[in-house]
RNA sequence: GCACCUGUAGCUCAGCUGGAUAGAGCGCUGCCCUCCGAAGGCAGAGGCCAGAGGUUCGAAUCCUCUCAGGUGCGCCA
């Protein structure tokens, strides 16, 4: 149990009690009770809002609840003072034992501290990464598969049952492209000389696939028409492709549940299923869209075509699923693919997509509120930009791959722990500016470090205590933790579980970073007023009683860290 | 023209979904190692939360409008 759920509930208990002596009327909607850390540390260990809140609907003054709230809670014995402030705000103080208690209740919880039931089970699909099969992953996926990562952990850390999926856009033009383009380096493995026009990929990446394609067929595609080799081409490069991208989120760790294919959307009626069922909800139409205003491209022709009526759902205009050439838009099989998410029985969907599309959450969302009579949620998570440099320099992006913008060259200059923490570090709606210089600076400039480090002090605290036989106790040594420095930092990991909780419910998994940030903040500064005050050292010679009090409270530190850290998919360290 | 995102200390950014005197790092000023890791810590200066209205006990947070920056806007995915 986790001490702010335990005092919210002894708060809702005391009020009812104050309801069934009379003090309060009955039928309050308790629903915006609170119980929150105080922002500034001085007004106690926990306030409620409690007095503020039921003020109006009870007609009474908010001082007058929180007086008679006071009382009823000072009786409650984890609670030292309760004390009325402000405009009717109660801050409570706990007693130390409770915050002692607190430490021994992680110790004992270890990897499940902070694990909550709150998902109940719902089933959640995570769709990131999702880039076309054309290529590398670049710094900008990079971004959406640590962000989607961490927030799917986060969610299976809060009891959801959680998918993880790819989506493969294997199904349009662009793996056309990639197949030309890989046959122009095909020919090349059989020594002739081509030249790479606009519209097709030169990356050096493909001169493997090109040489591979010729190992496995040898000359029958040389000097062939397109038609008798794109297909077969096609699906060569893209099954090289995609293994390169599981390459790559292997490289950073992550790991996906579903790969999931565009393709296998055509010719298999499900494109038709899709919009028969909106169609049958009266939501497909023929018609003419007007041209966007103010900005009409040259080429504008009014144009009768098959319209999915978006509007109906919040979107500006209604969205073409067809084109002029009878095939179909991008947006259809995307309405497929939602379609076949929602036929599969998730509670909730959450997309991830880079910035640049964010033109199409209304009509993605404004899909799926059609496909599921708005039963299933679906949230769209936009990652911006990755400014990459070094120092003042900017490395900037260019279509060649090897060019210093691949996931893999970020990933193999400072290590998958460090680029998964930095780019967690701001939200990501925020663009985002990584110094591939400032990260592995060994400072508390670079909060990786600064987090690593706090860890890091810890196990070497724990080796050398392990040398003299002394290790981290229990309930019965924790009476030693009572200077206000170190009830801080309890404090501190105590709001980790509501931490976690707020962070999955709003979908943020990098409130978790900024947290352990703070916590190892924390450490510390407990650590330095060791320096000053010899009996707050963690390691107490000649009284190994107290040593194990003190050794508990930073295995705590350590295993809230180990916990964090392992919701971001990055390592702790014992040693730096 | 319309939609979405952003605007908080000199700089880079948090701000726990409406709480009390708005926080952190960098930079600046001044301190702390006979001491478990100074790869660190403490203190100080620095703010019209872009601007104006509104909602209420209470607004950086919610609503409306304005300004500035970014992204996108049928036959590319």
């Amino acid at each position: 149990m986790t001490l702010f759920a335990d005092i919210h509930a002894a708060t809702l208990k005391a009020l009812d009690t104050l309801v069934a002596e009379g003090a309060l009327p009955s039928g309050l909607d308790m629903g915006n009770v609170a119980v929150e850390p105080p922002r500034d540390a001085a007004h106690g260990d926990m306030a409620t809002n409690a007095a503020m809140v039921l003020a109006k609907p009870a007609g009474l003054k908010p001082r007058d609840i929180a007086t008679a709230l006071a009382a009823k809670l000072a009786d409650d014995p984890r609670i030292a003072s309760a004390e009325v402030a402000g405009p009717g705000f109660l801050n409570l103080r706990l007693t130390a034992s409770a915050w002692q208690g607190q430490v021994a209740a992680i110790l004992e919880a270890a990897e499940a501290y902070g694990r909550s039931d709150m998902g109940q089970g719902r089933r959640v699909n995570v769709e990131y990464v999702s880039a076309n099969p054309t290529g590398p992953l670049h710094v900008g996926h990079t971004r959406g598969a640590v962000f989607g990562d961490a927030l799917a952990s986060l969610l299976a850390f809060t009891g959801h049952d959680v998918t993880r999926e790819y989506y493969i856009n294997d199904g349009g033009a662009q793996v056309d492209v990639l197949a030309r383009s890989v046959y122009l380096r095909y020919l090349e493995a059989h020594g002739q000389t081509v030249a790479f026009e606009d519209g097709t990929y030169p990356g050096d990446y493909l001169i493997e696939v090109g040489e591979a394609l010729a190992a496995e067929v040898g000359k029958a595609y040389v000097g062939q028409p397109e038609e008798t080799w794109l297909a077969e081409v096609r699906d060569f490069a893209t099954d090289r492709m995609m293994a390169l991208i599981r390459e790559d989120l292997k490289a950073l760790g992550v790991e996906m549940d579903v790969f999931y294919s565009e393709k296998s959307l055509y010719g298999t009626g499900r494109i038709e299923a899709a919009l028969d069922d909106l169609r049958g909800k009266g939501l497909i139409y023929e018609g003419v869209l007007e041209p966007p205003k103010g900005k009409t491209p040259e080429d504008w022709e009014p144009r009768e075509q098959t319209l999915f009526k978006s509007t109906d759902f919040g979107d500006d205009v209604d969205r073409p699923v067809m084109k002029s050439d009878g095939g179909w838009t991008y947006f259809a099989p995307d309405i497929a693919y939602h379609f076949d998410k929602v036929s599969r029985g998730f509670d909730e969907l959450i997309d991830v997509f880079g910035a640049d599309h964010g033109g199409y959450v209304k009509r993605m969302k404004a899909a799926v509120a059609a496909l599921s009579d708005s039963r299933v949620p679906l949230d769209i998570k936009l990652t911006q930009l990755v400014k990459l440099k070094r120092g003042d320099e900017e490395l900037k992006m260019s279509k060649r791959a090897g060019t210093f913008v691949t996931l893999r060259d970020v990933v193999d200059m400072v290590g998958a722990d460090v680029t998964r923490f930095v780019m967690l570090t701001r939200k990501n709606d925020a663009p985002l500016d990584f110094d591939v210089d400032k990260v592995r600076e060994q400072s508390k400039d670079n909060p990786v470090f600064y987090v690593q480090y706090a860890h890091a002090r810890i196990c070497s605290v724990m080796r050398k205590a392990a040398e003299v036989d002394v290790f981290p106790g229990g309930a019965d040594d924790l009476a030693v933790l009572s200077d206000p420095a170190e009830l801080a930092l309890i404090a501190k990991l105590a709001e980790w579980p509501r931490l976690v909780e707020s962070a999955a419910q709003s979908h943020e998994p990098h409130r978790v970073a900024f947290y352990l940030y703070d916590l190892a903040s924390e450490f510390h500064a407990l650590w330095n007023k060791g320096n000053a005050e010899p009996s707050l050292r963690f390691l107490q010679e000649d009284d190994p009683a107290a040593s194990r009090g003190k050794l508990a409270l930073i295995r705590a530190v350590s295993i809230v860290i180990s916990n964090g850290l392992g919701i971001l998919g990055v390592t702790p360290v014992d040693k730096m």
